[in-house]
DNA sequence: GCCGTTTTCGGCCCGACTGTTTTCAGTCG
């Protein structure tokens, strides 16, 4: 069986974890997690990379690497990985994922203990060995087992969307303490990943003191992990871990970029800065020649300004050339959720919503929006209350009657969320699809078909000329259930060719397709629909995680079908 | 393993913290 592009990147993060442990060369290793890195955000075809021979000309990629992916695309195996994992007991990967064990104390387990896996290590510190062991102590092995014990609870990410009313309370706290000067959010967070590992804070200040007793008093908070002058960490109930960081005011706007990263972000940014002969860290710009003076910076703009760049917001720095995009001056103007004028995909009562359709309709007026779209479940979705025929005819009357009725300002669509069947057809014949003013089409079952057939199902639906939407395309559930195999590339093309839009559902635990996707989406010209799959009139503000990840996947305004007025998309649609 | 206004070898981003140490290695972000 073949790879996908981020099975191929699991393997070579499991290679480089294992180089770790046989202590090679260090750059080799990080050879290899760039590899993965590339594979992650590849926004080209793998197969056509390949098969071009143009592989090796990608960034950070060689000869050697480009070799064993095209090994690994194609026969889903490689050897020189299986010997790898061969040359070591499995077990110690595991222990490599514990806090505060790195490759050079699980390879001393190994060797001087025998230890090969985690339980093998948590028996090993309770009979109080792993402290006698050189370069460990009673504070290691105590941290060992607190590790293991939280693994399960603490090892997890957090949606973005849970993490967030954290964020509000903790800066709103934070900026009524009058030593505080500036504080801000970074890290993933910032970035609007789609989850988040830990939360980093940054404050600017010249009294830290009592900043940090502040914080590590704050109510809901499970544990204090560490507490000192510049920086201190929290468990709050939950899981998450938060650290706070007080920096000097003078500092402050340099930390904040640091600890915004992303990492890949960060080295491409001190790679530039030393050309400019200025060696750059969190502490701010320092010119290699001592009498230079260093940049200072009253504003995250003047970091970059420094650096004679455009400032780069946080949601494109992932080392995905939004560096050379700065110095050409050719960043894009992403969409912004006022830009939104309606949303396609929403559920009332008649399928698994639970809000009604007048609700539905206040609750879009009430953000200002010129129309809404309602896309209950089509018949096969039976657990999910879908419509038979009879039932979204009546639905498609009383949607007539409610705009005749001039109740709502608002310009209720009619549509449906019409599933595709295993072969491809969709669930409703051609003549009731013809009543319909928006119908999406989205996989509900059969999640376990091979790639070619998952694949070829998805195009065929794109290709009905009825079809207007492909919902939620990869059916992924954050934290939750892995998408299913589908060749995305083949089905951007497949909506490309067939002028259909690809929708990026906006519900949090979706956030599907993801925002690795979407330049290349739009480069070949498919319009983004950014849906929030409402189940309650409340959802319909989920569109604004929509537009953090449509940003994220540096979409403009043009690139969104529903920023388009009421008029214009009634003509997308084929409805006059 | 990658890469080249220091080009085919010899570099490769930066700093803090922790615990174990007597000056630093390992880990983390």
């Amino acid at each position: 069986m073949s790879l996908d592009a981020e099975g191929i990147a699991e393997v070579l993060d499991e290679i480089a974890r294992i180089l770790e442990l046989n202590g090679e060369n260090p750059f080799k290793i990080r050879a290899y997690h760039n590899g993965a890195r590339f594979l992650e955000s590849l926004t080209d075809d793998l197969d056509e990379l390949i098969a071009s021979g143009r592989l090796a000309e990608q960034p950070g990629i060689g000869e050697a690497l480009a070799d064993k992916i095209a090994a690994l695309r194609r026969d889903g195996r490689l050897d020189f990985h299986e010997k790898l994992r061969a040359s070591l007991p499995a077990g110690l990967l595991d222990i490599l994922t514990i806090p505060g064990v790195g490759p050079k104390k699980t390879r001393a387990l190994w060797k001087e203990l025998g230890i090969t896996d985690i339980p093998g290590l948590q028996a090993a510190c309770q009979e109080g060995r792993v402290a006698t062991l050189k370069g460990f102590g009673e504070k290691t092995q105590a941290r060992i087992l607190d590790g293991i014990r939280n693994r399960e609870a603490y090892g997890k990410r957090h949606l973005w969307a849970a993490v967030e009313p954290l964020v509000e309370t903790l800066l709103k706290g934070l900026r009524q303490l009058p030593q505080v000067r500036m504080a801000e959010a970074a890290g993933s967070f910032r970035r609007n990943r789609e989850t988040v590992g830990d939360l980093d804070v940054i404050v600017g200040s010249d009294e830290p003191r009592p900043i940090m007793d502040w914080f590590v008093a704050r109510p809901g908070i499970a544990e204090v992990t560490a507490h000192g002058e510049t920086k201190s960490s929290v468990r709050v109930e939950g899981g998450l871990q938060v650290d706070l960081r007080v920096v000097p005011p003078a500092q402050f706007f340099f930390a904040l970029h640091h600890f915004t990263g992303s990492k890949d972000h960060n080295v491409a940014m001190r790679q530039r800065a030393l050309s400019m002969g200025l060696s750059m860290s969190e502490w701010g710009l320092a010119p290699r020649d001592p009498g230079a003076k260093p940049p200072q910076a009253a504003s995250e703009r003047e970091v970059f300004a420094a650096l004679g760049l455009a400032w780069v917001p946080p949601e494109l720095r992932e080392g995905h050339g939004e560096i050379d995009a700065a110095e050409a001056g050719a960043l894009p103007d992403l969409v912004s959720l006022a830009d939104l004028r309606g949303a396609f995909h929403n559920h009332t009562t008649e399928s698994d919503g639970k809000s009604t359709l007048e609700q539905m309709a206040a609750a879009a007026e009430a953000l200002g929006w010129e129309y809404l779209s309602i896309n209950d479940h089509s018949r096969t979705s039976a657990y999910a209350g879908g419509l038979e025929v009879e039932r979204l005819l009546r639905q498609v009357d009383a949607i007539k009657a409610l705009n005749a009725s001039g109740k709502f300002k608002v310009r209720i669509l009619s549509g449906s969320e019409v599933d595709i069947l295993r072969d491809g057809s969709l669930d409703y014949p051609d003549d009731i699809l013809a009543k319909l003013d928006v119908v999406v089409v989205s996989v509900h079952a059969g999640f376990t078909l091979d790639e070619d057939e998952q694949t070829a199902r998805l195009v065929r639906a794109l290709e009905h000329p009825l079809a207007h939407i492909l919902g939620h395309a990869t059916g992924r559930l954050l934290l939750q259930r892995e998408p299913y195999k589908v060749n995305l590339a083949k089905v951007i093309d497949a909506a490309a060719a067939n002028g259909k839009s690809i929708e990026l559902n906006a519900y949090p635990r979706r956030l599907d397709l993801d925002w690795t996707h979407w330049r290349r989406a739009a480069e070949k010209g498919v319009l983004c629909s950014i849906n929030p799959d409402a189940h309650l009139a409340d959802h319909l503000a989920y569109v604004r995680h929509g537009v953090n990840v449509a940003r994220k996947g540096w979409l403009t305004k043009g690139q969104v079908l529903n920023t388009r007025p009421l008029r214009e998309v009634l003509r997308w649609l084929g409805r006059r």
